[in-house]
Formats: structure tokens, sequence, C-alpha cells
DNA sequence: GTGGTCTAGACCACT
DNA sequence: GTGGTCTAGACCACC
């Protein structure tokens, strides 16, 4: 979603409830996904204020920079972010 | 900022706005800290006037003294009282 | 609440978000009566899941024992514990 | 100010911290003020959050309706809100 | 202008 | 998804 321009630099990402919510994941596991993002020094956390993008991954040159926790899709997300298998039967 | 002799006894701390700026923190969170003071006696905080230092704890007796709310800290600050991590992103 | 018999003993109150919303107030405010009630030993408060009734006062009997942190109120809510003026202002 | 469109219906106005400065004046004459306002319906001050209008009074129809609390001014302030009286020495 | 309290909302640590 | 803590900023009661 970074790399798509859905959040620029300096934004700040929806709450870690938010986020959760949107792709029908546990909170649990979108905040390992934010650690992972935050190591790699693409987002900020900064406690009791939110997520910030620090820095936008460039798709272009994808290959040129090493990512230590590169991410395995299987297909991308709609501009909107939203997980479409939110709608599935619960 | 009290052990390191910066506020003698009978003194009046920094008003809560300004202690918490120069610790980088906000003001509840300094309060939470001036609660646990004032619970062990080495402060006494005045409605509409000022907190103000009423024990010293002495660094060299530690040990023989009980402390409830004791602080856990990896390093000193200067003697200016001033958190160096202060200069926070944004 | 506790007193009227909406919570027996041992049971789960509602979560601290709940609580609040149904009172019209915020977590923060709604906590520090929860931490007062468990100062007292009215309920206890279990980190990650829920505050249970732990021991319930007996309206009857009050000046009989000495409460910490009595309750002033004007007025009783009703059984459903909905504060009515939560319909407040924006 | 609120005659003057500085503050339209509904919005939120500067803190009495703000205010306060602005007009040069003690946060406890300013809140006098206030308190008035809200007797007279101009205003609602929200604990936490801020006093907010939510009448604006018309000067054109001055005289048809009784104010509680009248203002007597000998002159009006800019548009800005500023009072000039602020310059001064201190 | 101080300490005292409240709002609204976030991330953190835990079950 | 809970309680625990923190942020940022407001109004309240008081000196």
């Amino acid at each position: 979603m970074i790399e798509n321009g859905l959040y620029p630099e300096n934004s700040k990402l929806p709450s870690e409830s938010e986020l959760s919510h949107m792709r029908g994941i546990s909170r649990m596991t979108l905040r390992q996904a934010l650690l992972l993002l935050q190591e790699d020094r693409y987002i900020v956390m900064r406690l009791g204020s939110g997520s910030y993008v620090s820095k936008v991954p460039s798709e272009k040159r994808a290959g040129l920079e090493k990512k230590t926790n590169p991410v395995y899709t299987s297909s991308q997300y709609g501009s909107n972010g939203l997980d479409p298998r939110k709608e599935r039967q619960r």
C-alpha cells in the first residue's frame, strides 16, 4: 500500500485497529508486519501517536537494494487498500 | 534529578508543564511520576502553587531504606535535567 | 451498578471501552473509577482478560463499613446502566 | 467577536489560555466572561474539549430581545479579535 | 499560572 | 480483544 502511493512519505497510517480490520487480520499479525516495516526503516511507530511513513520504497529499483523483510504476494490490492477477502463468511 | 542535587530540600520544582517539556513526555505521564514521588514522600504537590521537595533520597544509603516505587534507569541525565531524546521525530 | 445487582459476585464487567461508552465518559476517566474500586477490593482487573466483581458492597449496611473511596451521587442510574446524559452535544 | 462573525455557529473558540492572552486579560476574568456567555446560551463549554458557539446574536435586532448579561463597550475590536491594548509595557 | 481532571485516540503488553 | 500506558490538548478549581 505504501509502494502504491496510498500512503505518501511523512503521512500517518490508519490506526493498528483500523488496518487490521481493513485487511481482515488480527492486530497481533498486523503489528508483526508493522514491526518488520519499522525494522526496514519504512515507517516509524510513535507511541501514543500513530505510525508514520518515513521512506517510500521504489518499486522501479527493486533488486538494487536488499530488503531484509521482503513481501511475497500472489496479488496486489486495489488503491483503496481494502482486502477483498474481508467480505467472507463468519 | 533530586538525587543529583539539582533540586534541594524545600525547593520548588519547575511546573508540570515545564518538566514535561524538559523530558519530552506528556504532562499526564509526568504527573504519574510526580504522584509516585509524592506517595513515597519525596515531594509535596500543592494545588495552585507547585511541587516542592520534601525529602532528598540518599543514593549512598540505597538498600537501607525501601522505596515503594523504585526507579529503573539504564543511564543518568546531565545536571541540567534535559532529556537528550527530546529531539524526537515528527 | 454493582450495588444494584447488575453485576453479581465473580461476574465479568463489560470491557473498559464498552463501559466508558455506556456512561458517556472517556476511557481514562472510567479507568480511574475502576482503579478506585479495585483499591477498595470491590473488583479485580486482570490484564488482557477483563475486570471481575470480587465483592458486592451491601447498601443496607452502609455506615458499618468504611469505604476508602466513597461515591457521591445525586441520583441513581437505571438497571441498564446507561447514562441518560449520553446524548450530549457535539 | 462572535457578533462580528469571527466565530460562526458551531465553531470552536480558541482555548481559554489563548483567548486570555489575545485580550491581555487573566484567565479568571476571561472565564467569568465565558460563563456569562454560556448563561445566555451563546456558547457551550464542554469539559476537556473546548468552548463552542451555539447561537450567534443578531446585532440588527438589538433591543428586541433582552440580554441578561449585556456588553458595554466604548469601542469595537478589529476582525482579527486582537486586543490593541496588548502591546502595553510590562 | 499552578495543580487537578477530563477528552479522544493512539500504541503496548498480555491472555 | 483485553487491560496498561502514552500523547496532545482542553477546561476546572485553586492560590
